[in-house]
DNA sequence: TTGCGTGCAAAGGTTTTGCATGGCA
DNA sequence: TGCCATGCAAAACCTTTGCACGCAA
């Protein structure tokens, strides 16, 4: 499922290039876009959006909307990391992305499956709520 | 929290009529839009949206968008149903949204709040997968 | 009567698509 | 050489906004 399809053109090299060098953050086409501008290298949109459709496909780089935000934003999924098999946590105030690894979240995706049936994709899920920095601060509302 | 701010209007009447015949599943403005018109009580699409930004602001409807699917969905919030205490699951094959209203789920967040210091809304979080109807079902891919 | 709600159309933003050209293998 | 990838522009969507008019209170 992960076989290496299709060319490797310049442009694919500089987006995941990006990607992978900002994979603690999540990125979307406009500021991929205007990276690759300002480095001298601009890419079409269009060209974004295919190659990340691709990199989504071969579970790359994963794909999700923030809460009220519009477009989608993508983030490379860091192997090293292990992140096929833990849980994020998107704060959705500062908009902060946390890993954590936890055996007691990983029985969740055992639990879901035995009593309900359901196979959790955990790189998929985010759960979103309120991270520790902003829980009392109520001025940025 | 909940006063009873602004008129009432036809258009408003409709609008959370429709979201609370079909609070089982989640709709859009395209589908408020098409059933209203085929009722033969069009409501315009800016109404809609103005609508339903009330509708969210005041905790009444639940509005999120489904991961790679374009466009946000709304949710009536019945609370007889309590689902905000509860999580649920989409399976990203067929697009089902499942309840969930589990005890041992429900010590998720509690966990995450105590060992991560971070406060899940469960009813903002969704866990993607596969549900059981999909699983053998390597076809569709 | 007052001022919010509505409808329409225009505008703004994101994402997709068609087509000719360019470049990897 | 054979295709896939790219760029550009147009198109397709989704959502927001301005303005004049309508309607609830």
């Amino acid at each position: 499922m992960k076989r290496d399809q299709g060319y490797n053109t310049k442009q694919k090299g500089k987006i995941l290039d990006f990607l992978i060098a900002n994979k603690d953050n999540h990125m979307n086409v406009q500021k991929i876009s205007a990276f690759l501008t300002a480095e001298g290298t601009p890419v079409g949109v269009a060209t974004i959006y295919r190659q990340l459709d691709k990199l989504v496909e071969n579970g790359v780089v994963r794909k999700y909307t923030i809460d009220g935000k519009t477009g989608a934003c993508y983030q490379y999924i860091d192997e090293n990391q292990d992140c096929q098999q833990h849980f994020h946590l998107k704060c959705v105030k500062c908009d902060r992305l946390i890993h954590i690894d936890c055996s007691h979240l990983k029985g969740i995706e055992q639990h879901i499956f035995e009593h309900h049936g359901f196979s959790v994709d955990s790189s998929k899920t985010v759960f979103y709520g309120v991270c520790s920095d902003c829980e009392g601060d109520k001025e940025n509302e």
